[in-house]
DNA sequence: CGTCTTACTTACGTTAACGTCAAGCTGTAT
DNA sequence: ATACAGCTTGACGTTAACGTAAGTAAGACG
């Protein structure tokens, strides 16, 4: 039952992409859809598969380096070195997250500052212009 | 003192951008630097604008939107308006960045747990390895 | 049979913010 | 004079992840 393939549209629908987005991740060889004729028919590994796209692109993949990383799944559970690999890129990506996040946090106070200046100003301005009638 | 012009290696040297970058700025009017002949001399205004330039883009802003946040408050200190319009972009831009930086944080202790996952499935790995020998 | 729907392939377009030549001018130190 | 450093303008190249349009095929339906 869960051996059922789907059709573009289908998969469309259900994971909320563009037919486009899903020849173009064909092309760069992250999915293998089978084919009847013309017609991709995407079978639950690439149902599979593409969860894990959009898993990797929140957080913040590259689709080349999630189709390594789908590689490495794919290379079997007997390589347990090659599964130390992708956790020391998920720690990787993690520590970048983690700095990327820091700076923004950093932008965000310093954001903070300014508008609170900027509403000194208009509060100012304001005092004169009603000073002024 | 502050009267004296740069040139623009000393501009790059000072705030740590390239040639093109400056050479850029100028033909998307950010920065209006005069000329002695051929060369370009950036005035104390120039340097102040790419503050606000390298500032805007810590921020997240575009090139586009800091061209005219800067163009605003060249318009001078007398259109409270406009500074009402640049305060509530900046609170926009605050917002945004908010959203970007929750959706990091979600991002991040999901992968997290994706770690501790791996770490968990390597650990039985190791195990079944000993468990082998 | 005609037409509609769905899909297909091919290939150029998009966006931002510069990078990277190429070719030429200018001032100065040797 | 010459070599060299530093500047100039133009213009094409880069990157990622698709968007978009053109032209075609194939199956379903009435």
């Amino acid at each position: 039952m869960s051996e059922k393939t789907m059709t573009i549209r289908e998969m469309c629908d259900a994971y909320d992409v563009t037919p486009r987005t899903l020849r173009f991740y064909e092309s760069k060889e992250l999915l293998f859809p089978i084919r009847e004729g013309q017609k991709r028919l995407f079978t639950k590994r690439d149902r599979a598969r593409l969860k894990l796209i959009l898993r990797g692109k929140r957080f913040g993949f590259s689709l080349e380096e999630i189709r390594q990383l789908l590689d490495l799944y794919d290379m079997g559970d007997q390589q347990a070195t090659q599964l130390q690999r992708t956790y020391e890129v998920a720690q990787h990506r993690l520590k970048d997250m983690e700095e990327q996040r820091d700076e923004l946090n950093e932008a965000i106070d310093d954001l903070r500052e300014q508008l609170k200046w900027g509403e000194q100003f208009l509060a100012d301005l304001a005092n004169q212009k009603d000073a002024a009638q």
